[in-house]
RNA sequence: GCUCGGGUGGUGGAAUGGUAGACACGCCAGACUUAGGAUCUGGUGCCGCAAGGCAUGAGGGUUCGAGUCCCUCCUCGAGCACCA
């Protein structure tokens, strides 16, 4: 059965066959088969009122052309859509109409779902899912119970960050340089409760989980960045005399001895104690500033250092010198010990602060390449010479810093460009065993003058921040950098002044929201006396349910602990309300509702009532929600068995699709979503509740973004939006799928182009015309393919698969081009067009199932298997070779495919055009490339 | 400022160190047409009548041969930004 179309009509054609995808749910994958499984990903979208945006497009053609490809290939292939639909512009809606943003969302997801739909994509529409039912958030509370359970989840009353415009707090991921990352409000730090997730305690598997995973180079880097660890030494400077101890982190021990002050954070513990009476009242005056500078002003200002002089000296603990301790906002609270040892020669910031106070900067390290720098041809042998020993070994160049692989140019560009690892090896491969020097040509040492080693040309500029060698230090002097470090590590932990220690940049997952529209956090507060009491007669309902450490907030003298509600009275539903604006205070608008709010719980059932009740006490609910967040860290799972009831997800389904094979969204995304919920899998993995891989995404891809055709990203105020609808309108969904694949690679940025789209039409429309005749029958087709039409058909084959596997998407529609350009002017047999049929399906389904139900050929296209290309079809009879002389084209000629360099060269000096530009020249050398070139180089 | 990633015709973009500009858009010419913003055919990097020369941000280097590898600089984009 086809559609009744004698033209391209693609408004007949699409609509026809994505119905019957539909309703034969031909996209439908079971937990279990017979195919190697395939997990496609595409990351779920949020249901804007604004529909589907044209960027949407480009990333789900791309998975459905993978998706597409491996049903093909014979794959049980798994490529779900959902909703990530709780979110902050549907509660915005409600605040605004009063109506419960569950309508909104609803009618969202409808439009949603009907434009994605429209674009044919072979999605399994059974296996839907929405982040705002609680037949799904009930399992994202489910989680968030375990979190608490197994005390990754606490409360804390730390400064957070406050947006007053969302009115809303907002984790350290969603602030961008002091402003939200949604709507770009401004932030200000507020003390408030709030809900943190332990994400700290898994830092260090979220860093090495990035080692084996196939991830874009530069979010692997954003992670590792944001993940921030670093190692170093945390040290004791006793301040003088015979005060308390100082504890400084610094990942620099190997400039110690150039260590001319230290600095305290102005929240520092020991700012009080330090300071001597005289500068008390300036130092008060300093940090009250500092307090009162947000953390905008105080990054933002960081051009222009500030700090006050304590008047106390602490001890250098290596050295034993005193040097003065200062305060400074530029040292972070938040961050290590909250202060540090300033080495002004060696660290930027430090050497500003120095300069600006008139501090000594001491030089600790050198860089050996100082030296190389200023020499000259005539001196760099000498300083060879003089370093190398007799045994052709080199005293100032250790062996340890001989690492990278590269191979060696001139000598002269290698002084300019050779850093600290590098130039040991340079060294080694240059000199010979006898101690000479191969490569550095004896004529240009002649200079017979002393080597100024210490004169001032040699000098670091400062600061000097790289590793090096150190000077100034002790007995450490002469050791590499990497090698004092160890060394020094080890002499403060033998003579206990200090440690070693790992830190990280990473914080604490700050997981509350004060709105209406997010997962209720299920917990209830009860009074310190009840927790315990009911502890103690080990007749709690929440016994095993609750953390080692007691979760606890003091509000007005009382304390409040935080117990689990009971798992099986999940969902915790959101409350029905008609006020969805959150208070100014820092509250979730569910904290007004009293009724809702209080209520009365017994401790050893966890039956909840709404009125007093013997054996109940009273309660009061947690009345923050999640952030949008939680829902989509684990929505790849709840796709394996949508409907379970058991279980997030049924172990049996969960064991078969394992995780995505294949996941492509935003980069937006870089350390939020795709860091969380990299957590969260770990955290599920840890607890048993899945058990199938410890990574969630194994391969993951970033689509790029589509601009405007002016080169602007699209916006309503620059009218350079495309409107998917209208495009599938006036062109169809093939060729709007077709166009933002054939645009560009795929991880590139692209401007959108109405007439580029034209192009992929006419494409399609010229394949219809290949197939079908102007009175809707199909042409009659050759018996037998042209031998070339043949040969390329073969190559569309390999060039096609090739290219789908890499995700090179717009050079294998470029190739199914070059194929219809040529087949059009032959014409092709029926076996020709039933196999270009299977290469088209997966870029354009609708058109590629038509044609393929004209052929007569059986239901679905996208199940019908894929052509492979035959190697031996692929050769060819004769070669083109390329005549060149010293490298530039001179001719060409077609030489049978077996054919000798002799046997070319004879043809070659045939050919009067090549031998003119080789006469009264002298042959030096040919390069023969077989069947390519043939290169002869000359002299004059 | 630091770290990455780019820079190729009028445009989007192709090119395992081996004929730079595939494919497409646009443009030019022609055909069919009452008509063409439909379709088809041919052409189209720049200079030059041609022979030929010049061309992948600029400059240098390695190589028989460089868009591709190395160095310096310019420029655009992304990320990070007092994390000691």
């Amino acid at each position: 059965m086809v559609t009744d179309c004698k033209n391209y009509d693609f408004r007949k054609i699409e609509p026809f066959w994505q119905k019957k995808w539909l309703e034969e749910k031909t996209f439908h994958a079971e937990n279990e088969g017979d195919g190697e499984k395939y997990y496609v990903l595409d990351m779920f979208p949020y249901p804007s009122g604004m529909g589907l945006h044209i960027g949407h497009p480009e990333g789900y053609t791309a998975s459905d052309i993978l998706a597409r490809y491996k049903w093909a290939n014979g794959f049980n292939v798994l490529h779900p859509m959902g909703w990530d639909a709780f979110g902050l512009p549907a509660e915005q809606h409600a605040i605004a109409t009063g109506q419960h943003p569950s309508i909104n969302t609803e009618n969202n997801i409808q439009r949603f779902r009907k434009q994605i739909q429209s674009l044919g994509f072979a999605i399994d529409w059974d296996r839907e899912i929405d982040t705002t039912d609680p037949y799904y958030y009930c399992w994202t509370q489910w989680i968030f119970l375990q979190l608490f359970k197994n005390g990754l989840a606490y409360v804390d009353d730390k400064p957070v960050w406050w947006c007053s415009e969302l009115r809303s707090v907002l984790a350290n991921e969603e602030v961008i340089n002091g402003r939200s990352e949604r709507g770009d409000f401004p932030v200000e730090r507020k003390n408030l409760r709030q809900w943190v997730l332990r994400i700290t305690k898994y830092a260090d598997r979220l860093l090495q989980g990035l080692e084996d995973i196939d991830w874009p180079d530069s979010t692997k880097r954003q992670q590792i960045a944001w993940i921030g660890r670093s190692e170093g030494l945390e040290l004791d400077f006793e301040i003088i005399p015979n005060g308390p101890k100082i504890s400084v982190y610094t990942t620099r021990p190997d400039t110690i001895f150039g260590a001319t002050f230290l600095v305290l954070a102005p929240e520092h513990e020991f700012v009080e104690r330090v300071t001597t009476p005289e500068n008390r009242e300036k130092i008060k005056e300093y940090i009250s500033n500092a307090k009162r500078k947000s953390d905008l002003e105080r990054t933002d200002l960081a051009k222009e250092k500030s700090g006050v002089f304590t008047g106390r000296f602490a001890k250098n603990p290596f050295n034993g010198e005193p040097i003065p301790i200062w305060i400074a906002d530029y040292v972070l609270i938040s961050y290590g010990t909250g202060a540090i040892m300033a080495v002004p020669a060696h660290d930027e910031r430090d050497f500003e602060f120095a300069q600006k106070f008139n501090i000594p900067v001491k030089q600790v390290i050198v860089s050996p390449q100082a030296q190389f720098r200023t020499l000259n041809n005539q001196n760099y042998r000498r300083f060879f010479n003089d370093s190398i020993e007799e045994d052709g070994s080199s005293e100032s160049f250790p062996s340890e810093v001989y690492e990278s692989e590269e191979s060696h140019i001139l000598p002269q560009a290698h002084f300019q460009t050779l850093n600290a690892p590098n130039y040991g090896k340079f060294f080694n491969d240059s000199i010979e065993e006898g101690g000479s020097s191969e490569p550095f040509l004896s004529e240009i040492y002649e200079n017979d003058g002393p080597l100024d080693r210490d004169s001032e040309d040699v000098a670091d500029s400062l600061p000097f921040c790289a590793d090096g060698l150190l000077i100034n230090s002790g007995e450490f002097n002469g050791l590499t950098t990497e090698e004092a470090k160890k060394q020094m590590a080890q002499r403060a932990e033998q003579l206990s002044f200090g440690k070693r220690a790992v830190k990280y940049k990473l914080r604490d997952w700050l997981f509350s929201r004060q709105r209406y529209w997010g997962e209720p956090i299920p917990i209830l507060w009860i009074e310190r006396s009840q927790y315990d009491r009911a502890l103690a007669e080990k007749n709690a309902y929440f016994y095993d349910q609750i953390p080692a450490d007691v979760v606890s907030y003091v509000k007005d003298g009382v304390e409040w602990c935080a117990i689990p509600i009971r798992e099986e009275q999940l969902p915790l539903n959101l409350p029905e309300t008609d006020t969805y604006l959150p208070s100014d205070n820092g509250e979730s608008p569910l904290a007004r509702m009293k009724q809702w709010l209080n209520i009365f719980v017994n401790l050893s059932t966890g039956d909840i009532s709404m009125v007093p009740q013997t054996g109940f006490i009273s309660a009061i609910r947690e009345t923050n929600t999640m952030p949008q967040w939680a829902g989509s860290c684990w929505y790849y799972l709840r796709y394996m068995s949508p409907n379970c009831e058991k279980s997030l997800v049924d172990p049996r389904a969960e064991a078969y699709w394992r995780s995505p094979d294949f996941y492509i969204g935003g980069a937006e995304h870089a350390v939020l979503h795709l860091l969380y919920a990299r957590f969260w899998h770990l955290f599920l993995y840890d607890i048993g509740a899945i058990s199938a891989a410890q990574e969630p995404f194994r391969k993951l891809f970033h689509q790029g973004i589509i601009l405007g055709s002016d080169g602007n990203k699209m916006s309503k105020s620059r009218g350079n939006v495309v409107n998917p609808d209208e495009v599938i309108q006036q062109y169809g969904a093939d060729s709007l799928r077709l166009y933002e694949m054939f645009l560009g690679p795929l991880d590139a940025m692209k401007p959108w182009s109405m007439q580029g789209i034209e192009g992929v039409y006419r494409f399609l429309r010229r394949i219809w015309v290949l197939y079908v005749d102007g009175e809707g029958e199909m042409e009659e087709f050759l018996a037998e393919d042209d031998a070339a039409v043949d040969r390329l058909l073969h190559e569309t084959i390999k060039k096609v698969t090739e290219d789908i596997e890499a995700l090179q998407f717009n050079t294998a529609i470029a190739q199914m081009m070059i194929f219809i350009n040529a087949a059009q002017k032959t014409g092709i047999s029926h076996r020709t067009a039933v196999i270009f049929l299977q290469l088209l399906a997966p870029f354009a389904p609708h058109i590629a199932e038509e044609l393929w139900a004209r052929l007569g050929e059986a239901f679905s296209i996208s199940k019908a298997g894929w052509p492979i290309h035959d190697a031996s079809k692929l050769v060819r009879g004769q070669v083109k070779v390329v005549l060149q002389v010293n490298g530039k084209v001179r001719g060409e000629i077609l030489v049978d495919s077996d054919a000798t360099q002799e046997m070319i060269e004879e043809i070659a000096w045939q050919q009067s055009r090549f031998m003119g530009f080789l006469s009264g020249k002298r042959i030096i050398k040919k390069v023969y490339v077989p069947g390519k070139i043939l290169n002869i180089v000359v002299n004059f």
